[in-house]
DNA sequence: TACATGATGCCCT
DNA sequence: GGGCATCATGTAG
């Protein structure tokens, strides 16, 4: 069941360094990393949210920095983690200049390596971890493959599977390649990009700022086209 | 499959 | 004290 990844290189701060839509539109395709002592967990991106600075109702940088969204308004490339509806964290990557708020809200992974420790994560028992029976047994299978959508197809869900909260991670550079948890490009491309209304918001909930790779099965919600 | 609902704790007014 | 960038579970169809 684990795939086999090329090498991959870590995103720059560069890249971080634009408006949140372009952001959130590139890192479509692009790679979670989270190194732990046991493991290294990847999960691919497949759904994100472009958060503004003024004039977004819906951001949190909307009313000026507190001292929960400071790193909202710092440098570029740099982990927004806030803890929501008594239960959950959401990981966050801030965008443009020092001084200039925005963020992207990461909201699905397709998880790819390191399956077995983020299932434990989420409570989650696998059917067959290492599957090579799954092809014999078609409703093994697609109980499997169940399961492996529920790992990390939500922000709350991805995040309890990457063990990210926020006073283990809020503030941490994501492009350090010393950081345990890291935004990387191993040269996958995306074919198309749905582009749909925000989750979860009631201001600003008109707004097309959010986006997916159109067709994947771990994007979080009702089935995209 | 689709929708409604309750749980839960922190931040900011 | 209100509201929240959510999730799991329950019931109905």
């Amino acid at each position: 069941m684990e795939r086999r990844l090329g090498s991959f290189s870590v995103l720059t701060s560069k890249f971080f360094n634009r408006d949140p839509r372009r952001v959130a539109r590139s890192l479509l395709g692009k790679l979670l990393v989270r190194k732990t002592p046991q493991d290294t967990l990847i999960g691919r991106i497949v759904e994100t949210e472009a958060y503004l600075g003024e004039g977004d109702a819906a951001a949190h940088a909307v009313s000026g920095k507190t001292a929960r969204n400071f790193v909202l308004f710092g440098p570029p490339g740099y982990a927004y983690v806030y803890f929501i509806y008594g239960s959950y964290f959401c990981l966050n990557v801030s965008c443009l200049p020092d001084g200039i708020p925005g963020g992207v809200l990461f909201r699905a992974l397709e998880p790819l390596t390191g399956l077995e420790e983020m299932a434990a994560a989420r409570g989650i028992k696998l059917v067959e971890p290492d599957g090579p029976r799954l092809q014999r047994h078609e409703s093994a299978a697609r109980k499997q493959i169940s399961l492996l959508r529920s790992i990390s197809s939500g922000p709350g869900r991805m995040c309890e599977a990457f063990g990210i909260t926020r006073e283990r991670d809020n503030g941490k550079d994501l492009t350090s390649s010393r950081s345990d948890l890291q935004l990387a490009d191993d040269g996958y491309r995306v074919a198309r990009v749905a582009v749909t209304l925000r989750v979860g918001i009631s201001k600003s909930a008109d707004e097309l700022l959010r986006y997916a790779i159109a067709g994947n099965a771990f994007v979080s919600g009702p089935k995209l086209r």
